[in-house]
RNA sequence: GCCCGGGUGGCGGAAUGGUAUACGCGUAACACUUAAAAUGUUAUGGGUUUCACCCAUGUGGGUUCGAGUCCCACCCCGGGCACCA
């Protein structure tokens, strides 16, 4: 008998089966198709572990399973190969990501061809090829064509060790996702993607995905957070006004005096029917509201310091103090409730956030938990205004909630005073309404006060820009001189230049100052009518002829008039950005000015006013024929941690023409998240060669959607998301034809060292799957891992547990080599195993697929073997270890074509059920015999043989049988 | 705090409301061997007064002829969200 040499078996099939391609996927075959699809990896130095070898086993497993089922499957791969590592390691070594990139390809493909995972290689794709991100790049100008992408500036979450912002899906209690670090919150300007757009569009694609997992889906329903409820208007009025309503105004008045309320504010509640117990509202100090009323309260001050407070504790301050609240009241203005004309204070305080809803709640103490701790802590009215119980009697309502209230009021008397949230209650104490249950008064008292419907999600905008290199760059220009036109007119004044040396300062943002005299008797001359957010033209003129030579439109960023040049000297701040010169005294400042001879007097007169001033541009899309934009090569990489992408001090690629109006315009310096390359990949394996789009939609038709995928659950509300909103938009474009990209969603568990820990280098207990496959062969490792436990579960690796498996497939070996016996009848065995197999592979229950395989064997070793029973076991292992089984097959028939692509076996189900079964006899539920009937016995007869048992007629001793139970071929219990 | 999972021998785990502990690991004895390894055979939930009985699926109740499985309450472990009004 041959050695069962898995080291040389193993590489002789990989090597033929590469070159006889035999896991190609062939477009539009009349065969019908499966689409197996696992989550593509980074390649990573580190090489590929025991986290990516779980799914590609799981996916590899079943892409075999159903091409001998007689698919047509497709099991691509490829590589998600922009992000942070390979740029990281490119500023250590200084070498091209795209060089090291390639390098740690080649050796994730080596390990993937030595595990034997049956992917279809002529379909490869990377997202760092410019021919794969030119679609990323137009995808991406398909939705800032639609509006769906903007540019906005305000505070994001900032990772200050990767100097990059981060989407809100990529920070995990306060830190960045991938180092840890504690996020801060930083004002830049940034690129968004609006999915909040499609929110609910990606809640309602949800309901049509039953064969995903629950918890999966709920997941990205909470991370979606959809809340129904009401915004409700709140007049607001000042100190002043109160004072006068002092004198004798009643209900009636107030309403027609009301044009006195100065301004008002809204606020979001999914709980309108509680708008009696609002006995206060709360700001987000952040928020948009708090800002303007400050102008109008008395303690300013204290305020102001609140909200210095806020901003600077971190995340994770906020949370380690916990839920103890702070706040501080706006004093001097009060708001009304509408329902009862009621003056209520208004606070802010941290807990109310600044970008859900409106920023701005109101707030019942009695009903909700984080409003009561708020009253409680700063002494603030309380009014319980619902009660769970509404009674049928004859009493009137208004006694019912009379009564009601008394009750509470007990409660409160005792130190009861949170009444809860009552979700399915009825009113009190808001007067018409009294009784009337909660969810009709929630839209009934909407209405009384003017309010309107409101659908709120928790779900962010995408931060889509990094402010890193190895990304792919966003494909849009920046003109200013296509913004010229459409704004000269509201320009409020022109300024002339002469001097192409400061020309050139202040368009490229080295001078941001301009000042100029003030002269309060000219009026063209006078420019102190200039506010924040007017535009300037600004001309370049020849200092002879007084030609236009360029014009630009400047916007005003700040103000600041200066009494003289030391004052504005004095202004470290205002220097700096006057010129990137180094100003070092006044006189230097003077003899700057001195070009016009009565300037220097003009300023020793009235004054001086700066502007600090930025440049307006028009974002223009990249045209498509010049896609892709692909990135310089340079040598320095290192993120400026400024916000500026290090792309921006590259100016021979910055600096470039406006496919507008071919004047000198500049690139987006932004990079796109690695989330984007992920977003649309599997669009692209249908078709990865295609140079005039994105896939062919007729090869899209036959391939998508994903029939499974495989994949982690901490992509749950990343890349699944993101990608679904990707799909459910080029959806909306007509440019592929199913809303839902995955009809399946398979999640798996990790792989934990044999401690039950985390494997991890810092713990030192990582099994390297390279080194198991060298020492025990792909096939032990593949069928082991599988056979750990289930395949959504976690599972601990056991070195010992191994050896079973290794011994397992040695047997089998032996068996197929061994003594071949004749048999004239159908082995039953081999049909029980073939369904079990079968079933559990559909089911991903490969542990005890494996399991069945492994009772198959025992009873072929006891029984013997018929040539069919070996082809049989060969067969049901192929999935899990393809190259024993390629190698047995070939013994078994040695003119066979591969097993892989040989037909899977059926069974007879009449074969799987036994004639004869062996069913427990229980006296009163407690097991006290066995015994064997034939499958179709009548209970009169079963009845007879169990009575006549003699452990049963001991067990009896005489007693009475009050019952006797039967299921057929389960289970008898006699009941005395 | 809320939302998902999960808790079964010494270990990984199996069980459409119907013989709990399949399959594998480990352990023990035996066979082969000068010996060991490998391999094979047999046994293996715990307890006891062992031809039998009792107790065991996180804990405590309940439904049922019968519960690991269904219901209620609680405990522990893993994951997610976290002041979202």
């Amino acid at each position: 008998m041959k050695k069962y040499d898995f080291k040389k078996i193993e590489k002789k099939w990989q090597t033929k089966w590469a070159k006889d391609k035999i896991y190609s996927a062939n477009d539009f075959d009349s065969k019908p198709k499966k689409y197996v699809l696992i989550e593509f990896p980074y390649p990573s130095g580190e090489g590929l572990h025991m986290g990516h070898l779980r799914p590609y086993v799981a996916g590899d497993i079943y892409s075999r399973y159903l091409r001998m089922k007689g698919f047509n499957v497709v099991y691509p791969i490829g590589w998600d190969a922009f992000g942070l590592p390979a740029e990281n390691y490119a500023i250590k070594h200084g070498v091209q990501p795209s060089v090291s990139t390639a390098k740690n390809v080649k050796n994730a493909k080596r390990q993937m061809m030595s595990w034997g995972l049956s992917f279809d290689w002529e379909r490869e794709v990377n997202t760092t090829d410019p021919n794969y991100f030119k679609w990323t790049q137009w995808i991406f100008l398909q939705l800032f064509k639609k509006g769906l992408a903007y540019e906005s500036t305000g505070l994001i979450n900032w990772c200050p060790k990767d100097k990059t912002g981060l989407a809100n899906e990529e920070v995990v209690n306060g830190r960045c996702d991938r180092c840890g670090t504690v996020v801060e919150q930083k004002e830049l300007r940034q690129w968004y993607l609006k999915i909040t757009e499609y929110a609910e569009k990606l809640l309602e694609g949800l309901k049509h995905l039953p064969e995903w997992p629950e918890a999966v889906k709920i997941q990205q329903e909470n991370w979606i957070g959809k809340s129904e409820g009401a915004i409700i208007r709140f007049d607001i009025e000042s100190q002043t006004d109160a004072d006068d309503t002092q004198t004798g105004a009643d209900d009636g008045q107030r309403k027609s005096a009301s044009s006195r309320y100065e301004s008002a504010l809204e606020v979001f509640t999914t709980r309108p029917d509680t708008l009696f117990g609002a006995t206060y509202l709360v700001l987000s100090p952040e928020g948009k509201y708090t800002k303007s009323f400050l102008s109008q309260i008395t303690n300013r001050e204290e305020v102001e310091n609140y909200i210095e407070r806020t901003k600077k504790r971190t995340e994770e301050e906020r949370t380690a103090e916990g839920k103890e609240k702070t706040g501080a009241e706006l004093k001097g203005i009060f708001a009304t409730n509408p329902t009862n004309g009621e003056r209520i204070p208004v606070w802010i305080s941290d807990y109310v956030l600044a970008n859900y809803g409106t920023g701005a709640i109101m707030a019942v103490p009695a009903h909700d938990e984080r409003d009561f701790e708020f009253a409680k802590k700063f002494n603030l009215p309380i009014r319980v205004v619902l009660h769970e119980k509404a009674q049928a009697g004859q009493e009137s309502i208004d006694a019912q909630a009379k009564e009601y209230l008394r009750v509470e009021n007990k409660k409160k008397e005792d130190g009861e005073i949170f009444a809860g949230a009552v979700e399915n209650g009825y009113l009190i104490n808001s007067g018409k309404f009294n009784l009337m249950p909660t969810e009709k008064a929630k839209w009934e008292i909407t209405k009384l006060v003017g309010g309107r419907k409101k659908i709120q999600y928790k779900l962010r905008d995408w931060v889509f820009s990094r402010q890193r290199y190895w990304g792919e760059p966003i494909p849009l220009i920046h003109c200013g001189h296509c913004a010229v036109p459409e704004n000269k007119e509201k320009a409020k004044l022109e300024l002339n230049f002469y001097y192409p040396e400061v020309w050139e300062a202040l368009k490229n943002g080295t001078k941001k100052l301009e000042t100029r005299a003030l002269n309060p008797e000219e009026p063209e001359r006078y420019f102190g009518n200039i506010k924040v957010g007017d535009s300037l033209l600004l001309s370049f003129k020849d200092k002879k002829t007084k030609k236009v030579k360029e014009q630009l439109i400047f916007r005003v960023k700040s103000s600041n008039t200066y009494k003289d040049i030391s004052a504005l000297f004095a202004d470290k701040n205002a220097v700096v950005k006057f010129s990137n010169k180094k100003y070092s005294s006044v006189k230097e400042l003077e003899k700057g000015y001195s070009y016009t001879p009565d300037y220097l007097e003009r300023i020793k007169k009235n004054g001086l006013i700066a502007w600090e001033i930025e440049p307006v541009t028009v974002t223009i899309p990249v045209p498509e024929k010049n896609l892709p934009v692909v990135l310089p090569k340079v040598k320095k990489y290192e993120p400026t941690g400024t916000g500026e992408s290090p792309l921006a001090g590259i100016a021979s690629w910055v600096n470039t023409k406006c496919p507008n109006c071919k004047g000198d315009a500049k690139r987006e310096t932004n990079t796109m998240p690695q989330w984007a390359g992920s977003s649309w990949y599997w669009l692209r394996y249908a078709d990865p060669k295609n140079k005039k789009e994105l896939a062919d939609k007729k090869k899209l038709e036959y391939w998508t959607p994903v029939d499974v995928y495989f994949g982690g659950m901490e992509h749950t509300t990343l890349h699944l998301l993101y990608s679904r909103f990707w799909n459910l938009f080029l959806y909306d474009q007509g440019i592929v034809p199913v809303k839902e990209p995955y009809v399946r969603r398979q999640v798996h568990g990790m792989i934990l060292a044999s401690n039950g820990e985390k494997m991890s280098k810092s713990r030192g207990n990582v099994v390297n799957p390279d080194f198991i496959a060298g020492q025990l062969g792909a096939d032990t490792l593949r069928m082991y891992e599988v056979f750990l436990g289930p395949h959504d579960m976690s599972v601990s690796w056991s070195d010992q547990g191994i050896m079973g498996i290794k011994r397992f497939l040695d047997r089998v070996w032996k068996l197929v080599n061994g003594e071949t016996i004749e048999r004239q009848t159908e082995n039953p065995e081999a049909h029980k195993a073939i369904k079990k197999v079968g079933e559990d592979l559909e089911g991903f229950r490969y542990n005890t697929a494996v399991s069945a395989t492994m009772i198959f064997l025992n009873k072929l070793e006891a029984e013997g073997a018929t040539q069919k029973d070996k082809e049989v076991l060969v067969k049901l292992i192929a999935p899990f270890a393809p190259h024993i089984a390629e190698e047995l097959w070939l013994i078994l028939n040695p003119k066979a074509k591969s097993i892989h692509i040989s037909e899977w076996p059926k069974f007879d189900p009449k074969l799987c059920v036994d004639e004869s079964v062996k069913v427990g006899v229980q006296i009163n539920g407690k097991l006290k015999d066995v015994v064997e009937l034939s499958r179709d016995i009548s209970e009169d007869e079963v009845k007879k043989i169990v009575l006549s048992l003699e452990k049963i007629n001991s067990a009896l001793g005489g007693s009475k049988v009050k019952r006797f139970i039967y299921v057929p071929n389960k289970i008898i219990n006699i009941v005395i």
